[in-house]
DNA sequence: AACGCGCCCAACCGCACATAC
DNA sequence: TGTATGTGCGGTTGGGCGCGT
């Protein structure tokens, strides 16, 4: 199933910006259809536009449908936008659904030009949703001195981020694992066939996890928003922290005195929740070093059941 | 006023999945 | 069942714009 072959690459399809006129013949031809569209390939030369298909497509799903919401992003779209990254990853089109009149394109682009700065600005990395190390925190504006590689683990150690995984506790930890799981098998990536095999049951997981009404993806929270009463609030006061002279003061946390904390949700002492083994967002890095000089084995596949209690011998194989 | 720089976001690109045949 | 076609999706690009010098 190779790719198909786009109309886009044909000669004297326009390219590019839309015009007034192009957008009003689009809506016009859109409108007279009962806003329904049959075949977005053919769409173009039915309305009599000089594009391919799939531009008319993104610029009706992204600009011109109806029911798109306009403006800045409230407070609580942000939160939520950051509690569904945290659960579901860079899934813009999953993430769009749960915001009325956002487009998958517009959440992604708020995410990677505000989004992601404050986390990083915050101490937290965009990515695991996991306090950055120390020597990550942002200076100035950006990141601090490249990251110093943690010592090796001692002989006969489990993994570190296998034992992290393993160490992961009840069923409402499921997409921790998954989290988890996602970054260790695109560090053995290079294993085409093991990775694919367990990306399978990775996927499994996260959808059992999905499933479960004990823990639902919209219920999902990062821990650094457990106890905010406010994220633009959070980041304010963390730009005000990084703009005065002492940048050596550790990363605001907010309490709102409103709310009682939830010593579940968060350490007290961190923002590192206590369900989340020490140490996690340190070896995520090396540990990608670690699995990129693995030469391809002849691999069993491990049981994932098996991760909360005895621990598969294939776990003990790093 | 002119220039350089960085930010933002609409639009594009290419891959993967779904469906039709 | 295999192939062709259509669509969805996530990553990336580049032009416009504002701001500082």
């Amino acid at each position: 199933m190779g790719r198909s072959p786009c109309c886009c690459h044909d000669a004297g399809v326009k390219k590019g910006p839309w015009t007034e006129e192009e957008d009003r013949a689009l809506v016009e031809h859109i409108k007279k259809q009962g806003g329904h569209v049959g075949s977005w390939r053919s769409l173009p030369r039915a309305a009599g536009l000089n594009r391919c298909g799939k531009s008319c497509r993104l610029r009706w799903t992204n600009y011109l449908r109806p029911d798109i919401k306009r403006g800045n992003f409230s407070d609580e779209e942000e939160r939520l936008i950051v509690r569904l990254h945290a659960a579901l990853g860079n899934k813009w089109s999953t993430i769009a659904t749960h915001l009325d009149g956002r487009t998958d394109n517009e959440i992604k682009n708020y995410w990677n030009t505000h989004i992601k700065k404050k986390l990083l600005r915050m101490g937290i990395d965009p990515v695991t949703h996991q306090r950055l190390p120390p020597d990550l925190l942002l200076v100035d504006g950006g990141l601090a001195s490249p990251l110093l590689p943690p010592p090796p683990p001692p002989p006969g150690a489990l993994h570190p981020l296998l034992s992290a995984v393993a160490s992961l506790g009840s069923l409402d930890s499921t997409l921790r694992q998954f989290q988890l799981l996602q970054q260790l098998l695109s560090a053995i990536n290079s294993n085409n066939d093991v990775a694919a095999g367990l990306m399978g049951m990775a996927n499994l997981a996260a959808t059992n996890a999905m499933v479960s009404p004990t823990s639902t993806v919209a219920n999902h929270q990062p821990s650094y928003l457990c106890d905010v009463p406010s994220f633009s609030g959070q980041d304010m006061a963390e730009q005000q922290r990084l703009s005065s002279s002492d940048t050596t003061a550790p990363p605001v946390l907010i309490r709102s005195s409103a709310e009682p904390v939830d010593h579940q949700c968060c350490n007290d002492a961190a923002l590192v929740p206590e369900t989340y083994p020490q140490g996690v967002t340190a070896i995520v890095d090396w540990q990608m070093q670690e699995f990129s000089n693995l030469e391809p084995l002849d691999l069993e596949l491990p049981n994932l059941c098996s991760l909360e209690s005895d621990l598969d011998p294939f776990w003990r194989t790093y």
